[in-house]
DNA sequence: TCTTACACTGAATGACCATTCATTCACAGT
DNA sequence: ACTGTGAATGAATGGTCATTCAGTGTAAGA
């Protein structure tokens, strides 16, 4: 029962499919890439892909479901350790900027595939990212609360600036073909964040 | 000679194509979007599309290569006379965002379609895209020289971080149905980025 | 008025690909 | 061994478009 035909159990095989559309939509991009690459890819006909997911387009859900949600939790979990609101920050970048390197074409499907169509960005906008941008916004206000950020700024605004550079870095180094470590940026993004430009 | 059936001059028709395809693959994404849903916005013929354009790729091409060309053009100009590196790092972001105010469409475009394949980015990374990180970083570089910017922030870093920022603006804007406005944003950011967040 | 040039048209073509489903196959229980 | 179950297969289907091109209409010059 609960058995495939070669000895993988259901749940493996949906992530073995996922795998291998992460990398298939990596490398050719989600309109470009044909279920019968992922299919390829994933060693199974093409037919299988349907036993485990609805279509194409849920295959991308999928993608973006799963990791939001790790990757939401385990933040969540990361953050509840530290006291101050200028170490949450700093984790969330270091954090943000780990995953990003740590599996590459997640990161491309995440910073490429994920802006491919407004219809895709409301449903995900809606969903995770939202979930993502609040969690840095309530470390910012709880930093303003202990009087270590400034009061007269918006936590909002300020959040999606704190986003924007992480973001742009992890962009930056996809389209440089990763020739660098993308960690170490984080301390930039949070001397900059904190203490700005001006000597 | 240099006449269309109608009143029209070929740069003109070309420029009428131009149009409708911003409307359209602002409206449905590249992908989505048919050769001939452009021809009917631009009331023409689904052929005609191909006396002025070799394919549906080319005028994606066309629309960036045009809006990137004017956006940096026009920036420099107003770069030009502007004094203190600080005013024109202001100035920088204050048209970004009123560029992308000002034509919606084109910036859906840009925001969303831009990213769709990395095939895509990168060949427009390096074209407009570098050039206009690049005058950023000199407006940087200048702002250091002249000791209103710290000496020990890295220009390359500094000005992705600014980029990012604008660029966040932007696309949360879009996400939002546009219900705020835009151009206000620049100040914000300006703000965070100058002197940072710590109180 | 007639001819020529050519912008324009839009139906036809053919490639492409998501999805389906009749069939095959591997295993568990008997 | 034999049989029932349902997972897996992959060839066939059907629909969707990008692109082409033979033909049409217009206007300028002869």
């Amino acid at each position: 029962m609960a058995r495939t035909i070669n000895g993988k159990g259901a749940v493996e095989r949906r992530e073995e499919i996922l795998r291998a559309a992460i990398k298939v939509f990596a490398s050719k991009g989600y309109f470009n890439s044909k279920v019968a690459d992922i299919a390829a890819q994933a060693k199974i006909a093409d037919g299988t892909v349907y036993l485990y997911f609805k279509g194409k387009e849920h295959i991308l859900h999928s993608i973006f479901d799963r990791a939001m949600e790790r990757f939401i939790s385990e933040g969540k979990e990361e953050l509840a350790k530290l006291g101050s609101a200028e170490k949450k920050l700093r984790r969330i970048a270091e954090l943000h900027l780990e995953r990003m390197s740590a599996d590459k074409n997640l990161a491309i499907v995440f910073q490429v595939q994920l802006r491919a169509s407004i219809k895709f960005m409301r449903e995900f906008s809606s969903a995770g990212f939202a979930q993502y941008l609040e969690i840095i916004r309530e470390a910012f206000e709880e930093g303003q609360k202990m009087k270590v950020f400034k009061k007269d700024l918006s936590p909002v605004v300020c959040s999606k600036i704190f986003f924007g550079a992480l973001d742009e870095m992890v962009t930056n180094w996809i389209l440089s073909g990763r020739k660098y470590e993308l960690r170490p940026m984080a301390d930039e993004v949070m001397k900059v964040f904190m203490h700005g430009v001006a000597a």
